[in-house]
DNA sequence: CAAAAGCATTGACCAAAATCAATGCTTTTT
DNA sequence: AAAAAGCATTGATTTTGGTCAATGCTTTTG
């Protein structure tokens, strides 16, 4: 139990075998079946997920019923909505699962008190936001600066296991286009 | 001298009067004037700065030659190419001055550095760093989930200082428009 | 102070992506 | 096994934003 989140962990950070028992007691270990939501808007983050397997989105509906895939999560990834889980206030996305998953939470309180008494574990937390936030610079600035052959290319190229296991509506989702046009652009690419 | 580094510091993680002359020891004021380059792309950001006064742009510039600006910064921001700063990679954007502006620096060796010796500065890294990641992630639902208006009004109601401050041009570029697109948007918004 | 550069706006036209609609698969559900 | 739902693709049409060009201000610079 837990494999997964530890060897993550232990890439970033080193951890005795007491520290890791320590932290097991925060843990909680959750399963969901495709479909199944973690969150839904409105509700408050009360968790953040460490995937252990499985595949998720967060996503958020606009006024005319469209779904925007803010982020996805594969095994060895962290899924939230962040601004829920720390303000309190109502999520603003929806957070579910494309293929069963298993998952390790992490509520607000055991957040806190493992930031409080354990600097290890706000190391492994800082080393994870700000890759987020490297990752999430990349993909605006390509949004912002790139053609769309060259934005779905750099996808392709980035995150190979997300185009296998997904359907292209939801890369497109992620992309900010219609299904429609991102068949078109793989039909542009396809004929080069 | 460093009056708005301590008190934004401080906002977050409380500091004796002996941390803080320990941390000056460690900062580098600079002053920059308008045009002028903090960082130039295909340089190594050595530093991050923290701003005290004034205005700065970080931008990418694309095969067309366009500039795509990534991030404003004003009073009591911070603003590098955190992934250059990092990995001592090439920078892939540039930094200037808006505005002339008076820099508080912090270099990779003294960020390292404070983050071994000071857990209450890599609060403090961890704070800024989330804060920048929720404002990126709110960014980008607007980007793909809105409509122009809705974006441009966004951005009024988030940055009003910057509307003022800074030429519509680069808000154009910022929102990944032409600065003509902005205009016509603007007289939309205005006719009602 | 005069010339030049920078900036916002507007118009005419063009290109790109969205929308609407239909088809043929494949996968789920019953 | 049949029906339904989900999915990717394609075509025709509309909408939206970009491009090119010109004008009138304002701010910088020599």
């Amino acid at each position: 139990m837990y494999e997964l989140f530890f060897r993550k962990f232990k890439e970033k950070v080193s951890l005795s075998p007491e520290e890791e028992e320590t932290i097991k007691t925060y843990l909680i270990p959750k399963k969901l079946r495709k479909k199944q939501y973690l969150l839904q808007e409105g509700d408050v983050c009360k968790t953040f997920a460490f995937i252990e397997k499985g595949a998720l989105k967060a996503y958020s509906v606009d006024n005319g019923g469209n779904e925007h895939i803010i982020q996805f999560g594969l095994e060895g990834w962290i899924i939230s909505d962040l601004y829920s889980f720390l303000t309190g206030e109502p999520a603003t996305y929806n957070i579910d699962a494309i293929e069963d998953a298993e998952l390790v939470l992490i509520s607000k309180s055991a957040h806190e008190e493992l930031l409080q008494k354990m600097p290890k574990y706000e190391t492994f937390i800082r080393m994870n936001i700000t890759g987020a936030y490297l990752a999430l610079q990349k993909r605006l600035t390509s949004t912002i600066g790139s053609s769309l052959e060259e934005r779905y290319a750099n996808f392709i190229a980035l995150y190979p296991h997300i185009v296998q296991r997904v359907p292209q509506h939801m890369i497109a989702s992620y992309m900010g286009l219609t299904p429609e046009t991102l068949s078109r652009i793989r039909r542009r690419i396809s004929a080069k």
